[in-house]
DNA sequence: GCGGTGACGGTCG
DNA sequence: CCGACCGCCACCG
């Protein structure tokens, strides 16, 4: 049986649902997977992620829509790239948050039915 | 076990 | 619009 899920595999969780193209910011992904005033352990749980994992972690921006690596590492440029190619634009070196920021759908709710189809 | 640190954020000048 | 300050707490020596 899988034990509950610790800090990191419960951010990593958040940011794998984010989709091409959206970006989250640290203390979106923080907040969703249960810490809504630590911004920074979202920060800390993707600098742990292991190489070549499958969480998109370049999907994360900071609440200003800047990459949060210093622009001299070679990780800025490549989140950079990994965003545009998904059609993330930036202004400068700043994305527009009201363009791309995610807006999941709360995950738990009971069971959405559907609304009935309109006729025409 | 303790203290500094950090892929942050909100607030205040 | 930008910078400084503090709060936050899991990690790592």
């Amino acid at each position: 049986m899988p034990r509950p899920l610790g800090t990191h595999a419960r951010i990593w969780a958040v940011v794998r649902r984010i989709p091409r193209g959206s970006v989250a910011t640290y203390g979106q992904v923080a907040a969703l997977a249960g810490y809504p005033t630590q911004p920074r352990l979202a920060g800390y749980a993707l600098h742990a992620l292991p190489m070549g994992s499958a969480v998109p972690w370049h999907r994360v921006v900071n609440a200003q829509g800047r990459i949060s690596l210093p622009v001299l590492d070679g990780q800025y440029q490549l989140q950079r790239s990994m965003l545009e190619a998904e059609g993330v634009a930036f202004r400068g070196d700043r994305i527009d948050l009201a363009r791309h920021a995610w807006h999941p759908r709360r995950r738990k709710a009971p069971r959405q039915r559907s609304l009935p189809r309109r006729r025409g």
